[in-house]
DNA sequence: GATGAATGAGCATTCATTCAT
DNA sequence: CATGAATGAATGCTCATTCAT
């Protein structure tokens, strides 16, 4: 009957909770984690402080959750966009440029992943899921660059692990130095974008292969 | 006189200094800027609140002396490290090889530097005076890579600016990554180093341009 | 409901916030405003820190709401005190009378006053509710002289305006000294009161206009 | 021959007092007494903390200082002023225009004293130094009233303390509303003046007595 | 005498968290 | 479930005062 009684307001919890994340999410983003206090989070989503605690057990929580919440995103677009049945320089390249189309559409999302969860004080078991993100994310690519080199015949002279790791990491550096702010002055003064960069980025790629 | 008599205690002055700024780099390290408490600083460097105060006019101004400090670093490992008598590639290498070692070697700093000055409220000519330094760091990398296409007449195919940007961010998006604890188990299960990691990239894009 | 709900607390806000004010109130005529703090506060109200900022924003909201009851206070006796029928003379009189009344027996209250608004940095909403009080307690002396005026057919030889301010300031000017001590002894030595002293000085203003 | 070295010094130290007190006298009123920090005043000032802790034995004593220098200066005023030879009621007149003089030319000595010293926690001989400059300056005007009342008979009439008293105080209202601002926009839109205002005052007392 | 370095208590204010209703 | 009142430790920073040189 309790159990029933819960059900029925589900829906209801739900919203609640739907309320809570969004108006975290946008508040760290703009002011950081640290900033933002619980009671911004309170006066974002009209909710009476308690509330907050009842649905969450600490402000670490809520981040974590949104945390998990912006990387399944990217995964679930990684995954979206890539298929085994591609030809695998496709498969990188859609990956990769998949990450860059994260980056700069759900740029709020890309954010939040950079806020090292390592820092925080949350439970082991959340530190391990979020480690297991990060090895799916990473394993797209690697898949990819290993089906690459046996199409090439290459897997003997190339690690693809190794390969795998510079490819992503190449983007992401590309990615944290733009958003430092670092680039702002050169891309504006030339013709280069992210995106050609990207290109040529994994273009270099492809061409020291061959 | 006058000058004299100050010149006397100047000794003194810079030990307090230097004490103050070697626990608030620790403790900045390990707690991030914000969680770092200006106690914290007076507890782990033995001096008084209102003494570190005397020195320093308040926790920004704390955290700007010791960002430029390690940014100034890199920027002498790296000109003391290259020449431009060194043939183009080796100018390449050797400036990021450079930056590798000063990650290795002064893991403490590179984190300082990771600390977006942006976010804080510094005053103008300090936050001109940090984009001037990370300028000059990617000009290491620019001019070397400008004199390796001019010796093999690729000037007209390649963009120096952009191919420059791309070898640093990718060496800086792996350390980026490694820092980030991404890499830890793949380090260790594999014959892997960063130096190798580096060093292939930086063979990428050698091949790359062949 | 909601509204129920808040109501059915709203006595005990009340009494809160009455707590701290009284707290308050007696500090700040006590040690003054400045060196009165907020841990005092706290003590004296046997509320926490932050309680006491749960009730209210800053240490000068709290005395601006101790400012503006006690000028509040003082309109409401002036304004009971008199009324448009009484004989003009008598209305001057009782205003003034009935100050010195507030200055007797709401000395706590007189002397929140004497703290210039000014020099506090309250918003400027605030100060012009401030200075429209002061206004308004002028203008009580300043009507009942006009009619006074009116009734002796002295309007063209004398400016209401400016006996209302001399009428007005010199028994505050009465008072302020007291306050200062300086009449400590002379009123013990003689017959002399407070009361005494304003009668005569309303006399005197009396006198000089027949 | 230690006297003689330290008299051999003594413009040297009275040059040091005066820019102490120079400098503290203008902070205090720009900020107050509080707000001023002994820092402000050795800035100010261009000594070291030090060199005025050696002078002064702390801040109530730099502050006891100026007060009794400005309560001096208004005394001497009103003892050049006025002369026993002068009609009685010329005495009254002078003094209590010299004092809006004080006001007026000297505002800045006038506000010192302001600031209760009571309130203050100094040595008790000072309060009394204190409390007798006000007495001698009550009794310039008390003196005054006492010839005057004379002079025209009415001692028996009249008590020449408590008029004196009315007289002082009326007019010390005067220029404490005015200070306080009570009086800005009146005295922009009228013919009225501060002089008008005391001329008026002194005027009244006058036609009552007659 | 003069200096300025050093102290540490103290301040206003914030904030994550708890808990009675 | 939801509320918002209550808590009190913590924070960055200030400042009168002391003291070694």
């Amino acid at each position: 009957m309790k159990e029933a009684a819960a059900q029925l307001h589900e829906p209801e919890r739900r919203k609640r909770i739907a309320r809570i994340l969004n108006a975290a999410r946008k508040l760290f983003l703009k002011k950081g984690y640290r900033p933002t206090t619980i009671r911004d989070i309170c006066r974002a989503s009209r909710l009476s402080n308690g509330t907050v605690y009842f649905y969450f057990k600490n402000k670490d929580a809520i981040y974590a959750h949104i945390y998990e919440e912006c990387f399944q995103f990217l995964i679930d677009m990684m995954e979206q966009s890539r298929s085994d049945d591609m030809p695998p320089f496709e498969q990188i390249e859609t990956v990769l440029k998949t990450y860059l189309k994260y980056f700069i559409e759900h740029r709020e999302m890309w954010e939040m992943l950079d806020i090292s969860y390592r820092r925080l004080s949350l439970p082991a078991d959340l530190i391990q899921r979020f480690d297991g993100m990060v090895a799916t994310a990473y394993s797209f690519v690697h898949k990819a660059v290993q089906a690459y080199l046996d199409e090439k015949g290459l897997s003997k002279s190339y690690d693809s692990l190794e390969l795998a790791m510079l490819l992503f990491t190449s983007v992401d550096g590309l990615l944290y130095n733009y958003k430092q702010g670092f680039f702002e002055d050169i891309l504006e003064d030339t013709h280069l974008t992210l995106e050609k960069l990207v290109d040529r980025q994994i273009n270099i790629f492809k061409q020291a292969l061959e």
